[in-house]
DNA sequence: TCGAAATCGTTATAATATAACATATCGGCA
DNA sequence: TGCCGATATGTTATATTATAACGATTTCGA
């Protein structure tokens, strides 16, 4: 049967467990797909920023690491998180200098606009389509190349604010 | 006679001390306009600032205020800094952790689009009405309040890919 | 002119990120 | 198989960005 496409937001009650499979088979996949390495070091730390929806910095992930053994140094973490962004499979929320996992399916990926719920902490990706057309157009009328585009908000999600579905 | 409104990205031969008088104006009445206090310390770093249309480093405005004979606390730069954010006659370039001058009219002011020329450093501000109704559009979807914004586009500037109109 | 609020100074430290160079591992290929 | 170049990781040091805590000073209205 067609699997159910996750919501953004992922309900409060949702089977992480599963959730968090399918996303480190997701991430698998993209680094095979593109010829990449997903070595252990990187999917320790891939595991320590796809365990929760929310951004995580680098220095929390040496903390969580170290409780599995050996304290990594920030550069080796930091090495291994630039690997994960490059293969797509962990953004970074500029407005926190943090990191998260991408939920969505790469393959069908388009471009995003990041949500930010400021109470709960959880980050979800929306299809921007519309957003990055205007952004294209606003681009152009300035004879402006765009090589990278930012776009977070910061609010309230629907959980928390009690408007849930 | 109406002035003229600037470009949003300067003509690389524009009057820059004309300019920069008005952003100093723009800045005053912004102050004033709001019952906030434009002092001495705020005045020297905005004035750092607003010195070109790049975003600057705090530790930066460190640097050349040493030059005018004492060496700020970061703290009291930063304290500075968070002052004319809240006046509006400073904004924070999230992708690179940087400050630059708002040279739009505060009065008329709507909300903006961030354009950041990686070739020349400059960074401009136009108008993003029509990003920003497509935002709420997409909030509005996910039932999320949004509180802030960030849109932020990196690129290269007509000046530089030699397409000046 | 008194007093509360705002501003600024001073010191220390937290939080985020990278440079430079050595060692180890992987994977193709002679 | 064993070498080699490329990639990845370890190690040490340091750069960069930002805030906490507390006291002194300034401002401005009552």
């Amino acid at each position: 049967m067609a699997q159910r496409t996750a919501p953004p937001f992922p309900n409060p009650g949702h089977n992480h467990v599963a959730c968090l499979a399918q996303t480190l088979d997701r991430a698998r996949t993209a680094f095979e797909t593109q010829g990449l390495r997903l070595t252990d070091l990187r999917l320790r730390v891939f595991k320590q920023i796809a365990a929760s929806h929310h951004a995580v910095g680098a220095y929390d992930i040496i903390e969580q690491l170290s409780h599995e053994g050996t304290r990594l140094a920030p550069v080796s973490v930091y090495r291994a998180i630039d690997a994960l962004i490059e293969a797509g499979v962990v953004h970074r929320l500029e407005s926190k200098n943090a990191f998260f996992a991408c939920h969505a399916n790469h393959a069908s990926q388009r471009q995003n606009v990041v949500l930010s719920c400021a109470t709960c902490g959880v980050i979800a990706e929306v299809d921007g389509e519309a957003v990055f057309a205007c952004l294209d157009t606003l681009a152009s009328a300035q004879q402006f190349t765009q090589t990278s585009r930012i776009v977070e908000l910061t609010g309230r999600c629907a959980h928390c604010t009690g408007n849930a579905a």
